[in-house]
DNA sequence: TCCTTTTCTTGAGTCACTCCAGTTTGTGTA
DNA sequence: TACACAAACTGGAGTGACTCAAGAAAAGGA
């Protein structure tokens, strides 16, 4: 898969930034966008964080890149779109993983009373602790689930 | 149910402010921290945003409400505590519905991989569209998600 | 190559909280 | 009832994560 043909193909301009940030989104593991400008501009040099907000929202836009929000933590943006996969969330560090949806299709879940909503979607986030705060039992960053140490 | 009683149970101190929380957030409906604070300011007159904040910590810190957050809104808050049950969100308005869990107890659902996590709560989010946005198809304006455009 | 349209830059502004230090108040004890 | 003290509250400042606006620069079709 070429980046250059996906953004060209979802009807956006190819730039240096846009790659970076594809790529950047790609290596990182549901990074937020702070952590996604701070790689860009060790790529292509200077990038201004508005510039890179901008290429953030057409990519997720052109469903290019998805975006999470775990409640209490900034959002963070992930590469692997067009399946309907699930996160765990670390209570602790923040960290985010994927697993797979136990159903498959969205929306993989059916609630019991739709209160008249049509449901298009079914979000699943597992909330526990990671492996590595497990064994470093004590909280490691001390701030809780807010704001991300890798 | 005794309202005083909870707090006193919980070790909190019994305030006419946490007593109007305590009222506001049962009658509204998922309302966020702002509309609370009107809600209480309105019965008891004036009270700090900041003791409207602290108070919603503590309150939610002895299981006495629940703190939700959907993605691209402020955090909202409820009275249904106890029980495991899931929200459904309005694309649209931001609109918040209760639906019962399918299962029952946390966590209802179990991850394909869990990565070495442990899981302990499975959070639910089922989004589409309410019922007065499908009707007003455009955006009825509702107390709202605040910033999430369609 | 030119021109149009999209992208990017700089800078200011907003929202939803959080932190801090000092004051007030609810409560258990005397 | 009075008192002491920790919990709760106040006002103000600060922060992170964006969003908005206007002008400059770059991409890509003609």
């Amino acid at each position: 898969m070429d980046d250059a043909t996906d953004l060209r193909e979802a009807g956006l301009r190819v730039t240096a930034a846009r790659l970076a940030i594809l790529e950047a989104v790609r290596a990182g593991d549901h990074s937020d966008a702070e952590h996604i400008a701070r790689d860009v501009r060790a790529k292509v040099g200077h990038v201004s964080t508005q510039a890179v907000y901008d290429a953030l929202h057409a990519l997720t836009g052109a469903r290019l890149l998805r975006r999470i929000e775990p409640a209490g933590s900034a959002a963070r943006y992930e590469a692997r779109v067009g399946d309907n996969h699930h996160h765990l969330v670390c209570r602790r560090c923040g960290a985010v993983a994927d697993t797979d949806c136990v159903v498959g299709l969205a929306p993989c879940l059916v609630p019991s009373d739709t209160h008249g909503f049509t449901v298009d979607e079914a979000e699943v986030v597992f909330w526990g602790v990671c492996p590595q705060c497990q064994v470093g039992s004590g909280d490691p960053r001390g701030d809780g689930a807010a704001k991300r140490a890798p």
